[in-house]
DNA sequence: CTGACCGCTGCGAACCTTTCGCAGCAACCT
DNA sequence: AGGTTGCTGCGAAAGGTTCGCAGCGGTCAG
């Protein structure tokens, strides 16, 4: 972790506190953590955090741009620290697992979208849903219709 | 509305009933909208419907292949009618407004995650965010962060 | 047409995730 | 060191979705 979270969070008038920096260590850690597993590794240092602490500090850490959150489908947002590389979430409908992929793979589907239709896409936000090259080969199973 | 809905139902060894037409209706006459929505259509002809019924009843459907259910982000998930021409949602993260957009202009990307990753996309399912053309022209306000 | 299953519905409560209000604590400035 | 006031922990509330149950009513056999 940079040393410059400090005064990333001072630059906006917001205070330094062991909670910040151990949500922030914890989303590094992680990588692609709901704020309940966010609170659960906090946890393994400061039992006493509370939940709603890891949701404020998870919105101030959005707001000064340490982190940023994804959609996974139904369930609850993933949260990850904001790194050079930006990248696109491919999660398999069927067992779940999350892959990511650089997002220049869809540098022209981006590009289009913003040459037709005006729209500026920020194409890290929500996940591509779909079936992973294994799950796909095996498809038509009972589980099938229980996707997000 | 087809008619063969009905028949749709029946093959599958589900029973026909009014609530499941009439959620089935509000489904095609609202798209996009959301099991709250729905309802309050619903009770527009039948007022004691259920919210739950709504909520199995789409299940049910969604099962038999009549509507499709995508995710916009924070929100709860908007339903559609399945139709011939499948298409992408493009939400604003500021103004909240839906563009649906054919479903080729991403006919490239979908093919590349498959031929590099493997990855079978099931584009419609979740939506694009960003930006609309008119709300990226007037970008960098307040309520800028209030984004999804 | 009638009767009898059992699937479907309405209702209320439970659940889960996220937000809020409040009082006390502690980070920061001076 | 001392005062401000932002931040935290806690409990409750809010919002969306699911579940259990008893009774109604599609459906099908007779």
């Amino acid at each position: 972790m940079t040393e410059d979270w400090e005064a990333r969070l001072r630059e906006r008038g917001f205070r330094i506190t062991p909670q910040r920096q151990l949500v922030l260590e914890a989303v590094e850690t992680l990588r692609h953590a709901t704020p309940e597993e966010i609170l659960a590794e906090v946890q393994r240092t400061a039992t006493g955090v509370n939940l709603s602490t890891v949701y404020r500090t998870l919105e101030v850490l959005e707001d000064v741009g340490l982190v940023t959150h994804a959609h996974i489908g139904h369930g609850p947002p993933t949260y990850h620290a904001v790194e050079e590389h930006v990248h696109i979430h491919l999660v398999c409908d069927r067992c779940k697992k999350v892959e990511s992929v650089p997002s220049e793979v869809a540098e022209d589907f981006v590009r289009c979208l913003e040459d037709q239709y005006g729209f500026r896409t920020d194409i890290s936000h929500v996940s591509v849903h779909g079936l992973c090259d294994s799950c796909k080969n095996r498809a038509f199973e009972p589980e099938a219709d229980d996707l997000l």
